[in-house]
DNA sequence: TATGAATGAGCCTTCATTCAT
DNA sequence: GATGAATGAAGGCTCATTCAT
């Protein structure tokens, strides 16, 4: 739905550079962290003057979450897609649960984590979070339910729960992976979440 | 168990302030967050000088990582604590549960929140957080493992997979509750979370 | 009585809507202040682009000085035109003294303390200060000589200094003006100065 | 009367060195002017950092409106004290005449200056503008209506306007002198200005 | 003629830190 | 043991200015 990003309040300065840059300012973002960025990292790995930046974003804050905006932005979008592709409930669901596990780039889980972060310090953030988080939920919810009235899942509890428990364990598993923690292995844990899953909804193992 | 804290070669100089002004960074720093506390917003809570905190705790980055070793001991001790209460493995585990869910001061979960934050990006931070995360599964392992010897539980997996799971899916849970998410319900949530558990542990629905 | 205005360097370019900008220039001037007058805001109000000011007056002192110019020049010609209307010497007196004190828009009187702050601190200004206010104390004199010629007025002091004199108190008046202090009454004024006036000069009250 | 200066928000910090600080601002405001004082120029003179300014006075502004209250206190102060030293009425208004027109160092009518101009685009400043000006006048006012008491004086207009016309004067005379321009000569004027005074007052030429 | 893109210089401000008391 | 005075380093921001179109 309505992947029609961000309704920023600057955005009409800045040449064709203005895209590319903002992509720097993601890497940038997640390798240093939104309090360690300066206008100094980002200009110097984009090869831009830092007045430049300020021309294209306004203020670092309007830059650092303009980044935020843009990347989780592109997270939600990447998960909305993968769970377009399958057409029945559980592969569906499985397919979510590969977006939320896979191997993407470190620094996408990175993000995350920032702007988890930068959220419970900026009211705006986290009112974006709330959006966010929305639609992150209405994939699996949406899988769940239809799952449900198709009479192959047989929840217990309310579905808003159990999605709420299926996100807080892909997103638990951000942590130890971000943290790079010896013991978080992603095949593995794929097997035990899609376990639990199953238990949850009464489908039967394979 | 050895609650040997704070290994670090920090100085031990102050009075008996010393401790109580600690506590005062501790809540600081939940409040603010890490990158946002800064020695003058400490010493005003605390109501002692700028130099004083210096004198207690050396530099500022000391006396936030000591804040941080403080309180991350404190709520593993207090996990640590709720698992010995109960003797037989399912209610030590669904004490633990219950010591990860609890309606603890929002305060107690940021702290959580910038911990990690805080470990992405100092190694030091880091390592601590590898040592910290042992100590804080043990007891989920102890009492699972003790369950299945005692031909209680009946595990598929593996057992350490199975405690990260089970301490991803808490830790996720942090999130919603700290960007104060209106779809999180601890109670309703508990409910999901033990049953997920019984399932993976092939314990009869009570 | 030449009016040979603008006697600078300064270029001559741009279409009709130079001169119009210019007295944009002058409100804003007037309103924030010499220094606090950016290209911005003058573009901001004059609906052009800020590098077409630039185009039109080349830097940003040279904007503000043509801008300061053309102002004062405007306000000695209303001078001028003022002791023109009158034939005989004292009415020409009295009309130059309601030149002063005439309730303008309270920009004009701004914009005079304008000139006068930023003359003190730039020598090209301070030198246009000379013969702007050679010019603007002309008609006095001539008035006050010829009346002194007809033998209408009786002058004890050299006619410069009471020029000097009278000048500075209508200069003086547009502080309060200005500041806005409450005391300040133009209409009660003018007949405290023009009481003062025939003292000096020998002429008998009405 | 209550010569107790200012009431600042600031001021608890700083040692004995603050006060000659503070006359430095002073100097350094009166000769380059408000906009174009920086804490180096500031700095620089005073032989301090430029952090122990901000250490001092708070913010670039906080330093220059205090250093333009206490020069303007210390003027109106100077006038207080010039009036009470003669005990009649007509050499009080000479010597409070005589203070306006003192031959004090430049820099004293500089800052006079500096002061109305930032007053009138500051509202606190022009706030105490009034406060200040209230109390410069009052010394006039008192001598004059002395005079009128005792049978010296006879004032045909309001006495508060007679004050407005001769502090406007003694005021409009700061600009050339400011200005430098060359007709200005103080002591001619002073007989003007006093033969002006007497003219005013009914009071019989010497 | 007029303008948008891009940049560098200059300055304020924040903040941890050193030092003397 | 505890604190105030003083400072240096670092970064964000404003703004005029240059350049290509």
């Amino acid at each position: 739905m309505s992947s029609t990003s961000v309704p920023s309040r600057r955005r009409r300065v800045g040449g064709a550079r203005r895209a590319e840059v903002l992509d720097v300012v993601v890497d940038v973002l997640s390798e240093r962290g939104y309090e360690h960025t300066r206008f100094t990292d980002v200009a110097k790995v984009a090869g831009v003057a830092v007045s430049t930046l300020q021309f294209y974003f306004g203020s670092r804050d309007d830059m650092l979450v303009e980044a935020l905006h843009h990347s989780t932005e592109r997270e939600v979008a990447r998960l909305e897609q993968a769970g377009n592709q399958e057409p029945t409930p559980w592969p569906r669901l499985v397919a979510l649960v590969d977006g939320g596990l896979a191997p993407l780039p470190i620094g996408t889980w990175r993000m995350l984590m920032e702007f988890w972060h930068a959220a419970v310090h900026d009211p705006e953030l986290r009112a974006h979070s709330v959006s966010l988080q929305e639609r992150y939920r209405r994939p699996f919810a949406e899988a769940i339910r239809d799952g449900v009235e198709q009479g192959e899942f047989h929840v217990a509890d309310d579905v808003e729960d159990v999605v709420t428990a299926l996100v807080a364990l892909l997103d638990g598993l951000v942590i130890p992976r971000v943290l790079d923690h010896e013991y978080f292995d992603a095949d593995r844990l794929r097997v035990v979440v899609l376990r639990q899953l199953r238990a949850l909804l009464g489908v039967a193992d394979p």
